[in-house]
Order: structure tokens, then sequence, then C-alpha cells
DNA sequence: TTGTAGGCGTTATCAC
DNA sequence: GTGATAACGCCTACAA
């Protein structure tokens, strides 16, 4: 059977006899209905076609019982990592998910902030794009009260929940390993310094060198956007370097890979000739050739814990004021790409900071 | 100003002395009503925190301009790439888009379907679970006349919209190669069987040895999951086999690189003592070394394909009667895994299926 | 255990 | 140009 009009409550009571509450009530196992009410209600709503109207039932209750979700791109190893956590925690705890991406483009961030927020979600998880100037499309979050988590790329000095890792600490500990291993023209290859992701990792890099009494040299650090295109251009202007540098210490993995490759290629050995360090210890620093020293980096921690933060406070929608930071672990992790010092690899990094 | 009540166009009319409907038609630009009159609407909503209520308006219009994609997991390189297209499209289009992974299961995918459903998404875009066995969770979407494209995953003789690529001809090209380069053994490592992508795939292969006469062998033929893991594990098997096979087929790339890594720690060449190839043409197979022969796997347009065949009929409501199947093309990149016989790599596959 | 009635916030229709 | 009013489909007091 199927009409092609849509079929309601209404339409279910005026065949059964009922009342449209009894149908709801069936519907929802609510058990102050008869059982055998509530079958008849199953079976003709299954034959009759009907389907609950969610959003119906939205309106009515004031909640949508949706997350939404902002990142800058889908494509990328880390964040589809982080995502696949954040999805586990959303659909066990009932919520669904509404995805965008901004493409790394504050505009588009600022739009669909917008229409996640006319879309009533009841909750929004952002990772930032890379020319994010400031926060102000999400005061209005804050404004209806609105809980609202930050997860990897933030701002560290406001106001609203967070989690993150320490990249100042990382930073400082890849560069300090490469340094002890003998390096003293290190590069430094990241991505948009107004991210903190990549200004702190570059401050942890400053601060070890300096910890090392090695001049900073500014020309050493180069900001990309990190693309594969982008990438073997940076390693391509290394080899150009005249005074060629000993080590590259790049914000991730994919690009160290990608910038080894050139180097191989154009004869230089890893690690005598140039170490390489990475950072985000994705699956092809382990496959690389040789392996390559990162920074382990909780993705999909990081995505559970975001989401397991936003989901209390929808919840209880209680103390919400309590803003916090969560700083999660990560990991130095030594493998060949570094140790021109010969000894057994070993992923206890030193961490002095 | 921050009542925490909700601010609804009622409020906006009270408070400006107009009616409701005014209020409606002066957020949505419509011409109907006086500059002026527009400007006081928009100030005061802004200034009294108004925030428009999408789903009070979906039920009004029948209609929520979402988009519903269900794929098997959010953290996989093709799949990732494959919703950055979707996406794209997807928003361009106007459209929102709501995404759950099944995590490979058919009970989840049911799950979700059913879930979409209710959500009263326009149209439906899916990528299979490994293990689903049949479509009945999607009949309702026809019963209801709500479009639904399947993309990559598909059940190939059905009545159903689908985007693919012919991976029966990619399997038989990989492995014509192989024998062409004086492989005689070669393992085929896969996913899930009931899968068409993997199924054609092995079929090509088989086609493929027929035609150069080379037994069959069901031994060489192993399914799994192409997980880190269990390709880690596929390779020490390989490795212990009595007559070490001379060539591996791999249904995807990260998984051929694993492989590749164990025989390479194993102290096996690549290709002299065994030849490797992949799957999908992922960055890895450039990075890896020596780069991995793969096929071109055109994830993002696959998307972009589904998503904009999708649309079209979301937006003219008419032939949905015509279903198409849409086959991408997908091309051998030859590469030095695979390459016994010296001589220079080229693109153009030998395509004699 | 079931029924009645009002409202959630918007838009469309018709009137003025 | 603006206003009044009736849906859209569901839920929940409250009543029976």
């Amino acid at each position: 059977m199927n009409n092609n009009k849509t079929v309601t409550i209404y339409d279910l009571a005026e065949h059964l006899n009922l009342a449209p509450s009894t149908i709801s009530r069936g519907l929802q196992d609510n058990p102050a209905v008869n059982a055998k009410t509530r079958k008849r209600i199953m079976a003709a709503a299954q034959d009759m076609g009907y389907r609950f109207n969610t959003f119906a039932r939205n309106l009515r209750q004031q909640r949508t019982n949706m997350i939404g979700v902002i990142v800058p791109r889908l494509n990328s190893y880390f964040i589809s990592t982080m995502l696949a956590g954040i999805e586990k925690e959303i659909n066990s705890a009932g919520y669904d998910m509404l995805i965008s991406q901004s493409l790394e483009l504050e505009q588009n961030e600022i739009k669909y902030a917008k229409a996640m927020l006319n879309n009533r979600v009841d909750g929004l998880i952002v990772n930032l794009a890379a020319n994010t100037r400031n926060l102000d499309h999400f005061r209005e979050y804050t404004r209806h009260n609105i809980p609202l988590v930050f997860v990897d790329r933030v701002f560290e000095n406001d106001d609203f929940n967070k989690v993150m890792i320490n990249n100042r600490k990382a930073g400082y500990d890849i560069t300090s390993h490469l340094v002890e291993q003998g390096c003293r023209r290190i590069v430094h290859l990241t991505g948009s310094l107004m991210r903190n992701v990549y200004q702190e990792r570059k401050l942890g890099y400053q601060q070890a060198l300096a910890a090392k009494k090695i001049a900073y040299d500014e020309t050493l650090v180069m900001e990309t956007e990190l693309t594969e295109e982008a990438s073997m251009e940076a390693a391509q202007r290394i080899l150009q370097m005249e005074d060629r540098p000993d080590a590259l210490f790049v914000s991730n993995d994919m690009s160290a890979a990608i910038c080894m490759k050139v180097f191989k290629d154009a004869g230089l050995r890893i690690p005598e000739d140039i170490a390489v360090a990475g950072f985000n210890n994705e699956i092809i620093s382990r496959l690389s050739d040789p392996m390559i020293t990162t920074i382990n980096y909780p993705g999909e921690e990081m995505g559970r814990t975001a989401a397991r933060q936003l989901i209390n406070l929808v919840d209880q929608k209680s103390s919400g004021d309590l803003t916090k930071s969560i700083i999660l672990k990560s990991q130095l992790m030594v493998r060949e790409s570094t140790l021109k010092i010969k000894q057994q690899p070993n992923n206890d990094g030193p961490s002095t900071y």
C-alpha cells in the first residue's frame, strides 16, 4: 500500500479508530498503552508506509538530538581519525552528526556556524580553519547557551572549552632530539602560523634551540599549506639552499614523507645527510624507509574526548560555565629517520622541557 | 540583550508593531517588503538574538535541504577523499550533509538508514558495509520516492542508481601486467568478497590468469579486513608459504605498502623477489620505496558524480525511474614495484580486456 | 487505558 | 506593503 501523500499519526488514528495521542504513545512504546493496541498500531504503520517525522518532534520538543561538527577538510588522515572518534561517541550517546568542511576558509566557517545554529544543533565541535582570525562567529552559541567545544586547533587564551595537546612541548622535544643527534641547522616546515598548533610547535622549536645555544634563523622556518605540492616545493627549496640544512622538522608526517622522498630521489641519505622528523604518528611514518621520527598524536581519542565533553554539557545543561581545557598526552617516537648516532631506537623521548 | 526564551518572529512582530508575516517576509529578503521596514526587522532580529528555526520551516515546507550519507568508515583515505567530493557538490547546491559510519556492519547501516529516513533527508548516498547481505533496508526510500545513489560499493544487478568503476577490468589489467612481467604465482589479498569491488577484482584476476593459461589456485586468494594488523599477518603468511609466490596483488595501496614493508624487513627485494601491486593510487603508493604499481581510482570524482546525480534527482523530482549506472574510468599506473623486466615505467597500462 | 486540545515557529493564502 | 489565519506533524497536560 502506498499513497503518495505523507502518512501521519492522524491517518493511522482514523484508520484504527483511535486517537492520535494513542498512536503517538503506541509508536514510542509507552507502557501506558495496551500491548494489543500497540501491535495493531505498529502493523498499520508498517502497512500504510508511515514514517516518523523527526523535525515535527524537534519543533515540539525544542531540541534536535543533533551535534554539529565543523572541520577544515575531510580528506586528511588526522581529521578523519578524529572524526571517527567523534562519531562513535556521538552515536553511542544517541545523537546524530551534521558535518561541514570549511576548506580552510574562515568565510565558510562563518557560514556553516550560522547554518548549524539555525539547524538548532544541540552542540557544536569545531576544528578551526587555517585563516580564521577570531571567534566572533561563535559568540551566538554562548549567547544561546549552546555548548561548544574546540578541538586541536583552538584559540588557547579564551573562555571556550577545548581539547588539545601540548604542541609547544612536542615541538621542543623533537627539536631537542634533533640537536642531540648532532643537528645544528634545522629547517622547520609548518602550516599556518595563525593556528595554535603550528605556532606553538614553532615556539617549542625556538625554545629548544635557545636552550641548546643555537641561534634562531628565521629563514629556516617555512610556512606553507602542507599540501602535496607545497611540500614538494619546500623540499626542492631546501635542496637548493647554499648551506644545506642537516635536519628537517615537519609539522605532519605525510608532508615529511614527501620531503624525504624528494631528498632520496636527489641522492641524499636519510638521516646521514639530512635527518627528517614528522608529526602525528600517521601510519605512513611507519611505512616510510627509513621510518620517520614523529610525535604520537591521539587523534581518535581527541575526537572522543571532545565529543564526550560536549555531550556531558548538552545532557546536563548545567555547569556550562566551568570552562575546561583538556590536554591530552602526546609522545615523541624516535625512529631511524633522525638517528645519526646509531643506537637502539626507543620510544621514550627525552622530555627535558 | 538576551532573554533565555527563544525569540520568534512573533516577538519581533510585537516589538516592532508589525505582523509576523511581514517579519517572515522581511527576513527572507522578499521584495514585497519596504526597504526601511526590512532594515528595522534585521536590526531588531540581531538585537534581540533572534535565530531562524530551520525545522519549523522544514515542517511547513515538507523538505529539509539535507542529504544523508552512509559510509563504512570515515578514517580511510579513499572514503574521506570521496566524502570531500560529495561535500563540495552538496554544499554548492545549497544542501547540508548528514553523515553516519556503519563501521562495516550491516546492522548499523540498517539503523542509520532508518534514522535518516525519519530525519526526512531529501536524498541518500550509500557506500555499503562489508557484510551487508541485501538492500531491503533501502526499499522504504523508493517507496517514498526519496532518491538514492549507491557509490563504489554497490549491488551491481539491481534497479538502484549507482556510480562505480569497472573493477573487473582493473583487476584483469593489473594481473595481466604481473604475468607479463614474468610472475606465475600471484597472491591476491583482498577485502570482503561479499562486496562487488572485491569480488569483481578477484574475477578480473581469475580471468587474466585463465587468459594466460595459468591455473587458478584458490589458496592464493586471501580474504581479510585489510586493516593494518590483518595486512601484516597476511604478509607474514605469504613469507611462510612453502613455494613462495612471486607477486602480490592487494586491493588497496595502504595494505600493499604494509606488506611491502614486511617483505623488505624480511630481506626480500621488490620486485625481484616478489612484485607488489596495489589499488586506489593513494599518495602512499607514490611515497613508498619502490613506488607501487596501482589503479588510479577517482575517489573525489566518484563522490562528486554521485552527489550531482542525487541532487539532480532531488531537484527535478522527475524521471527517477530512469535508473542510471555511471561507470567512471580507472587506469593502471605501472611503477617500480612490479617492473621485473626493466624498462621505462609508463602509465598506459595494457588494456587487452 | 484512551481521548481532547493547544502549541512548537514558520510559511502560504487571502484579504486589505 | 502589510495583516490575519490556517496549516505542517507531533507531544503532553489534563480530562474521561
